[in-house]
DNA sequence: TATTGTTATACTCTATAACTATA
DNA sequence: TATAGTTATAGAGTATAACAATA
């Protein structure tokens, strides 16, 4: 039989997975510290680590929330059209979906002109619950942005918008 | 015995995997257009297909260019001390480093005052290959932002590092 | 022939938990 | 008792390729 162990994290919590530290002391980070793109993901992991902790409670993450705010604005979206929104394959909005409708906010309706299709529409308990999670999303945007001012939010968004073109 | 079929990839190309859209026409996005978080993945997502489409003929990904950058620039470096920096968990080192390793760009040396603990270096294949890859990410990130004047993209990056403190 | 939803499969990235050898 | 590197394992998330039903 196997011996007993100790769990180790009931005598030390494990390093791993502390906060990210966007700039650590005295760390040369080169051409990095240049580059547009570095500086998006070094944002992009601080305002994700504060999505998922503050819609843990939910089990709502930044695809779950963007897909059921689609489904819940466009009238009968099938499948197809939400992966092309969402910038995913179709296999992994069947995925997405399949979550969603297992959690009981979104259902699959039969589309009344073509049978190899669905329309998806949120369920009420997926509207109730969208408002909720909206209002919990919106107040981690304004904390993750809350250093800057209105004015500065609209200049950050439409910078961004003109990336990549 | 198993029929013989056609690869679909043959006839027609499967539809998914296109370009992304970060504004599908005539789709309500509701709250997403004004979120902070949204506005960072959508260029996230671009700077991204443009980086891997830019970096495959070297088999370089983001981390992997980071990891290759910060090790290049700090003499020694633990691997504890690069999953910190990279905001990643050790065991994802690990396998980074096993990567760079095989690819015969980064070597463990034994550490003189640790006998547990490494140190990281760029071997000479190392250093020349970065030399490229780093010509082509800033190549990579100047397209991105091509459209941003000098001081556009001062401001970006000053917006971005406030975010989520 | 092409499209819709689906499944199978695999690969990357990431994390947690535990282990070993040192410290 | 804690740390450095490692391994095993698992879970998201993603993709490609194929398929049946339908268009």
């Amino acid at each position: 039989m196997a011996p007993a162990r100790k769990p180790r994290d009931m005598l030390a919590p494990d390093p791993d997975g502390g906060h990210f530290e966007p700039h650590v002391p005295d760390v040369d980070y080169g051409v990095l510290d240049s580059l547009i793109g570095y500086a998006i993901r070094r944002a992009q992991i601080r305002v994700y680590e504060d999505f998922v902790s503050s819609l843990a409670a939910w089990h709502i993450t930044p695809p779950r929330f963007s897909a059921l705010q689609i489904i819940g604005r466009n009238a009968a979206l099938k499948l197809t059209d939400l992966a092309q929104i969402l910038g995913i394959a179709r296999s992994g909005a069947v995925l997405l979906v399949d979550a969603l409708e297992s959690m009981g906010l979104v259902e699959r309706l039969p589309s009344a002109t073509d049978r190899r299709a669905y329309g998806l529409a949120l369920t009420d308990a997926g509207r109730r619950t969208l408002e909720d999670v909206t209002a919990a999303v919106c107040a981690h945007d304004a904390r993750i942005a809350g250093d800057l001012s209105e004015e500065e939010r609209e200049v950050l968004r439409g910078l961004l918008e003109r990336l990549g073109r």
